[in-house]
DNA sequence: TTCCTTTGCTAACTCGGTTTAATAGATAAC
DNA sequence: GTTATCTATTAAACCGAGTTAGCAAAGGAA
């Protein structure tokens, strides 16, 4: 079916049909009567646009796109839940890929959605994606960054402040008792991490310390990873560990059960996870507020596309530290 | 940029430019001269098509949607992960949305997708869904229902063995000793959950013991869902738990670890999660293969799109018990 | 009656592509 | 020299909508 079968069912023209069905028979002149009879048939035999055609005609889809690292992990899952249900109410449809730790598929990604005239594109980006993005800036889509910065670019970004949330995790270890923090990161360069690497330097170094860091590749599997943590532990004095994220403390964890040493340890992880409420120990944490995160993104995403100026080229929400504190302390 | 200005730029017909970029040169005898001519300019301005007018005028687009219960979860997150990867490879683009146990929800979803035309439908079904299913299968959309059934309906169906899978797991824990073994699962019925039942009950039966059944309904939040635990626990005489899903051992497996029994307790949850190997006592379950669902979705959606004929309608693939075995064992 | 408004509706163009029948010019065949 | 065949190209129709200028009929004012 489509608005000229319509219009030729009913004897009338396609205009007619179409603002009708756009709900503009009253600044048209349309008479209800006419009006009438073809909400009627519409109805009647259950009719809806051509989506696709409405938006070659108008040039708008209701297409937003979402570019997350994996939608698969226990973070961006949750987030491309929010925004995809907030969207839907909105009338959006969500579009998502995720680059899973390849960087340089975020260019071609970018670009497709692009072919595809999507109305938005909310982008945790990759390393690799800075020249894409620039292009998006100057493509004038509504854009928004977030959980880690893109490079030298400004757009609208949502995310938490980690730096200062990471300071307070390093702090809390501190007064505790621990003395030798080791760091645990990955060795990526993406803003996020560095700022969180960064604060941890900074706390130990007031301690007149020095950091003790390990960056392990991102492209390690599993055992790999646990090896290199292994030796990183056994090879420092250590008593406590900061992760920079909940996959590599959930790594760090179970080679610490191995040692048989994880009760007296100190363990703080960013970003909360399921297993750090029923492992015993249970795990300190960094929790981002991931809904609200959600919601802002989608606030932003809204603003922009409806042309209001009022969205925060930088929407910081905090973090709060969710003390589990069932280890027993340093023993030293 | 269009087709049209640049066989405006360069003098020529719009029918040239077309087919040229869709590499129809040869087979419609454009002269080698010409067709040089509209690539180089073509790409001189990197020039894409718009998607959306090819969509148009073919009436094919290249956008398969995904329908999940929750695509933060850890069973659907990861499928979306690999569905997505392995569609993008093929030039497909994944719209998905979540039903988020609003049953309600799951027809509207699959008519908004059913009016942006998409390619193909991957499913998991809500029970609300049947109807719009029907008329999905009216409307010759390639279709793919996953992990539980649309009942009375029959497409192409991707999932496990839940009732084998299950009855292994309860033989697991009768082998194992346990003797007054009940179950926890959902109120939902889902044809998923419903086989799992059955297989604990037969098995049950055979050993001349009578079913000892916990269902909670979804919609519980934690705090309601434990509480209920807890009670089925105390009014029961159990040694052992078989849990229909993850969520619902996660929670089961705090509310034991708070009664300190967990150490005596059998545990045998469907569906494994990143928890179960980190938690003292581990936790066996039986683990669904899936990326290989993914893969033999992925395989479904392109034979039906492709017009090969010779999709599965019962696409079985059997999941394995992870016995890890921690527990000590029933001490009666 | 004539002229001006208002009302109700629609023809025709547009969006950016795909597809096919038709055409003109060059070659080949007779 | 005439006709048939090929080659290279394009005009025109189409997909399914949205948009707007303009027309005819009716009503009102002079």
């Amino acid at each position: 079916m489509s608005i000229s079968k319509i219009a030729k069912a009913l004897n009338v023209s396609k205009s007619s049909v179409s603002l009708v069905i756009n709900g503009k028979a009253k600044q048209s002149r349309i008479s209800e009567e006419m009006e009438k009879k073809i909400l009627d048939y519409v109805k009647e035999i259950g009719f809806k646009p051509n989506s696709i055609a409405q938006s070659l005609a108008t040039g708008k889809t209701n297409t937003i796109g979402l570019i997350v690292e994996n939608i698969g992990d226990s973070f961006f899952g949750p987030i491309a839940l929010k925004i995809e249900s907030s969207l839907r109410e909105k009338g959006y449809h969500v579009l998502y890929s995720s680059t899973n730790g390849v960087d340089k598929l975020g260019e071609g990604i970018i670009n497709s959605m692009m072919e595809r005239r999507i109305a938005a594109l909310i982008i945790a980006p990759t390393m690799d994606m800075n020249k894409a993005i620039k292009k998006l800036i100057h493509s004038q889509i509504p854009l928004v960054i977030f959980d880690r910065r893109a490079q030298e670019i400004s757009t609208a970004y949502v995310g938490t402040n980690n730096y200062e949330a990471s300071a307070v995790a390093v702090k809390h270890l501190f007064a505790q008792g621990y003395k030798n923090i080791g760091m645990i990161t990955s060795d990526s360069s993406q803003s996020q991490m560095l700022e969180r690497k960064q604060a941890y330097i900074n706390e130990v170094n007031q301690q007149n310390l020095k950091p003790l860091l390990l960056e392990i590749p991102y492209r390690l599997n599993v055992p790999e990873r646990e090896e290199l943590i292994g030796q990183f532990i056994n090879e420092n004095d250590l008593d406590a560990i900061y992760f920079s994220t909940n996959y590599l403390c959930i790594s760090g964890y179970k080679v610490l059960s191995r040692y048989d040493i994880v009760h007296q340890f100190g363990i703080v992880s960013f970003d909360d996870h399921e297993v750090f409420e029923l492992v015993k120990p249970t795990v300190t944490c960094v929790r981002q507020p991931i809904i609200e995160i959600a919601e802002r993104i989608v606030e932003s995403v809204l603003k922009q596309i409806n042309g209001e100026s009022d969205w925060l080229r930088d929407d910081i929400i905090p973090s709060v530290l969710v003390v589990r504190n069932s280890t027993q302390g340093p023993n030293k």
